[in-house]
RNA sequence: ACGAGUGUAGUGUAGUGGUUAUCACCGGGCGUUGCCAACGCCUGAACCCGGGUUCAAAUCCCGGCACUCGUACCA
C-alpha cells in the first residue's frame, strides 16, 4: 500500500475502471484522461443531475452547440487575443514570465506587439524581476487554444476548438429570445467538452487539456435584476470576500446577509451562489469542504462586475470548481459590434408609453437626390440624426464620411414630429455560472473515499451519494446454484427495467469479496439471493455504509426502488 | 516551461550486466465452503517507447513519453 491517501485513491480509480490515463498503451498523454465503465456512469449521473437541477426551474433550457468554432467568434469574444500569451524566460535564473506582464508600464498596449518587438524592448529596458539580470530567451507565443481548419486543405477557414461552451450559447441568443417569447429573464445551459492547451497540466483530473464543462448563461435586464427570496437558505456558508475590499477576511454568512452587507454585489449572483451550493451538496460534495471566494478587482476580467469562485477542498487543496461571474453586456455587445447583428438585444417595454415631441428637418428627396447623387443617402441619414436643428438655412451639414453638404431651404421641410415611444432596445446582461465537471467528479470521489479496517485489514468504501452511484444495486446470489442464479438474474432485469435504475449481478468468488468489490465502487445497496429466496421470494438488502441488513420481498424491493431510495426500508 | 527524481503484470513491488524476471494481492477455471476480501489445485498477466554501448541490457548511455516533487504559469 502506498504511503499517501491520494496514491491509494488514484490506484483504486484505475483498478476499478473509474478514471485512468488516456492512450495508456502508447505512453499516455498528459492532461487527458478516460472515464472507464464505472467512472463514465458516475460522470453521466453528475451531468444529468446538473441539467435537471437547472432546467427544472422553468426559465432555463438546454442547448448544444459545436465544439469547433470559427475564428471570428473567438476574435470577438477576446479569446484569440487573450490566449496568445507571449512567454519569455530568463536564461540566467530560469524564471518564466508572461512577456506582456513584464512590459506593463513600459508600453501602453503590450498585447499588440509582435514577438520580435517585445524581444527588443525586453533586452533594452527590462531586467529579470527574480535575479535582476537582462538575459532573455527567445519570446515564444503560448496559444492556449487548439487551432484547426474547417474545410479542405488551404481553403479551410481558420477555427479553434472551443475553450468554453459559453460562446455557443451567445450565438443562440436570438433563438432563445424567440423561444422565451421575447421576455427576460431566461437562461440556457450547455454541457460538453472544452479544450485548452495547458502549458503544464498536472494534478490528474484537475488540469485537463480536454475537459467536461457545464455552463449556464442567465440573461437579465440590468435595470430589473431577478431578486429571488434568499431567506429560504438559512444556513451560513463560508465566504472569502474581495481581499482588497472593505469586507476582506473569511466569514460565515447567509446569502441574504452577504447581499445586504454589500459583500455579494448583485442579487442574482447571490441566488446562483445558493443554487450552486445546493447542487454540489446534492451530488455528494461534503458541505464543510465548500467555500466561495470573491475575485479581487485586479483578478477580475475588465468587464465583470462581481465574480465568485466556488472552491472545493480535497487532496489538491482548495480548487476552483465553479466560477460565477456577472459578465454584464460584454459578450453580446462584442458580438453585435463584430458581426453587425441586430438580434442580440432585448426589448424593455415602458410602463406607460412616452410621447416625444421632436422638431425635425424632413428631407425633400426630389431635390436632395439630383443635388447630391451618390451622397444623397448619407445626407438623409445625417439629417435624421441632427440633435439640434440649425436656426436658419442654408447651413453646412456634417456627414458621416467627414465631408459637409450645404443644405438649402428647398431641400427640407421643417416639421414637428410627435411620436409615441413604447419601449426601448437594450443589451441584456448575463450572469454565468461555469462548472468544471471533472473537478467536481474528482471531489465527489475524494470526499466519498473512506478508508477503514475490517478484521485488521485495510478496507476502502466509496460512500457515494446514491444519486451519483454507478449502480443502484448489486445483485449477489449467495452461491453459484442454478436456482439462485435464476432468481438473481430475474431481480437484475426487473431492476434494470425501472427507468433510470441500473443493477449489476455478480456471482463470482466469495460473498465477502463481492461485498468488498461493490463497496469500493460505491454501490449503495447489495441485494443477496439466498436459500430463503428460493422458498419465499425474499432477499436480503445490505446497506453499504454500515453493513446493516434487512430482509424483504422482491416486490417490496422493486416497489421501493422505483419510488425512491431503499433507505425507506430500514 | 525549467530543474531533480521515478518508470517492472490490473494494483503494490523484488531484482544494479548473464535468472525460466521475485512476491503478494488481482483476473480466469475446477473443487470445496456458504452472508462480509475463506481454502486447495490449476491457470492468466509485466521490464514505458525508440536508439546506442556490449558476446550479452529490465539493469549502463542518449533521446522521447508519462508520473512525482520543487520553482514558474494557470482566461
Amino acid at each position: 500500500m502506498s504511503e499517501r491517501r491520494i496514491d491509494r485513491l488514484t490506484s483504486l480509480l484505475r483498478r476499478r475502471g473509474v478514471v485512468l490515463p488516456s492512450f495508456d498503451i502508447y505512453g499516455g498523454v498528459s492532461g487527458l484522461v478516460d472515464y472507464g465503465p464505472v467512472g463514465a456512469r458516475i460522470k453521466r449521473k453528475v451531468v444529468d443531475s446538473w441539467i435537471d437541477h437547472w432546467t427544472s426551474q422553468g426559465d432555463i433550457v438546454e442547448v448544444d452547440s459545436p465544439t469547433l468554432t470559427p475564428e471570428a467568434v473567438l476574435v470577438a469574444s477576446g479569446h484569440v487575443g487573450e490566449f496568445n500569451d507571449l512567454m519569455v524566460s530568463c536564461e540566467s535564473c530560469e524564471s518564466t514570465f508572461r512577456a506582456d506582464h513584464l512590459l506593463e508600464g513600459v508600453h501602453d498596449n503590450p498585447d499588440s506587439l509582435p514577438p520580435d518587438e517585445v524581444s527588443t524592448i525586453l533586452s533594452k529596458a527590462i531586467s529579470c524581476p527574480t535575479c535582476s539580470e537582462t538575459n532573455w530567451s527567445e519570446v515564444r507565443p503560448m496559444n492556449l487554444m487548439f487551432s484547426t481548419k474547417i474545410g479542405a486543405m488551404s481553403r479551410g477557414r481558420s477555427a479553434y476548438m472551443r475553450p468554453e461552451t459559453a460562446q455557443g450559447m451567445f450565438m443562440l441568443y436570438p433563438a432563445l429570445f424567440r423561444h422565451f417569447k421575447q421576455s427576460l429573464p431566461f437562461g440556457a445551459v450547455q454541457t460538453g467538452k472544452g479544450y485548452r492547451n495547458e502549458i503544464s497540466p498536472r494534478q490528474g483530473m484537475i488540469r485537463l487539456r480536454e475537459f467536461n464543462m457545464a455552463e449556464l448563461e442567465y440573461f437579465i435586464d440590468p435595470e430589473l435584476p431577478p431578486c429571488p427570496d434568499l431567506s429560504v437558505w438559512s444556513t451560513p456558508v463560508t465566504m472569502i470576500p474581495d481581499p482588497e475590499g472593505e469586507h476582506a477576511g473569511e466569514c460565515n454568512l447567509t446569502y441574504s446577509d452577504a447581499l445586504s452587507k454589500g459583500i455579494i454585489r448583485h442579487p442574482t449572483v447571490a441566488w446562483f451562489l445558493a443554487r450552486t451550493m445546493d447542487f454540489l451538496v446534492n451530488v455528494g460534495v461534503d458541505q464543510s469542504k465548500i467555500r466561495f471566494r470573491q475575485h479581487s478587482g485586479t483578478e477580475m476580467a475588465h468587464y465583470a462586475e462581481d465574480c465568485w469562485d466556488c472552491e472545493l477542498h480535497g487532496e489538491h487543496g482548495w480548487i476552483e470548481c465553479v466560477g460565477i461571474a456577472n459578465r454584464t453586456c460584454h459578450d453580446l455587445e462584442s458580438h453585435e459590434a463584430a458581426s453587425g447583428s441586430k438580434l442580440l438585444r432585448a426589448w424593455r417595454q415602458y410602463e406607460r408609453p412616452r410621447k416625444e415631441v421632436k422638431d425635425i428637418l424632413s428631407p425633400v428627396s426630389s431635390v436632395i437626390g439630383p443635388a447630391f447623387k451618390g451622397r444623397a443617402g448619407n445626407v438623409v441619414e445625417a439629417l435624421s440624426q441632427l440633435v439640434e436643428l440649425p436656426s436658419k438655412l442654408p447651413f453646412e451639414l456634417q456627414l458621416s464620411d467627414g465631408t459637409t453638404a450645404k443644405i438649402t431651404p428647398e431641400m427640407v421641410t421643417r416639421r414637428t414630429n410627435e411620436v409615441t415611444v413604447h419601449g426601448e432596445w437594450f443589451t441584456p446582461h448575463v450572469i454565468e455560472p461555469a462548472f468544471g465537471i471533472d473537478r467536481i467528479v474528482w471531489h465527489i470521489l475524494d470526499h466519498a473515499f473512506t478508508e477503514t479496517e475490517k478484521e485488521g485489514e485495510p478496507y476502502s468504501v466509496m460512500r457515494l451519494n446514491s444519486r451519483v452511484a454507478p449502480y443502484d444495486v448489486a445483485v449477489l446470489p449467495l452461491f453459484d446454484k442454478p436456482e439462485m442464479l435464476e432468481i438473481a438474474q430475474n431481480v437484475t432485469s426487473i431492476v434494470n427495467s425501472i427507468p433510470g435504475r441500473k443493477g449489476e449481478m455478480d456471482s463470482t468468488k466469495s460473498i465477502g469479496r463481492r461485498y468488498a468489490r461493490v463497496d469500493e465502487i460505491g454501490v449503495p445497496w447489495a441485494v443477496t439471493v439466498d436459500h430463503d429466496s428460493i422458498e419465499d421470494g425474499t432477499v436480503t438488502i445490505r446497506r453499504r455504509d454500515d453493513q446493516k441488513q434487512i430482509r424483504c420481498s422482491v416486490d417490496d424491493l422493486v416497489d421501493t426502488l422505483s419510488r425512491g431510495d431503499l433507505s425507506a426500508l430500514f
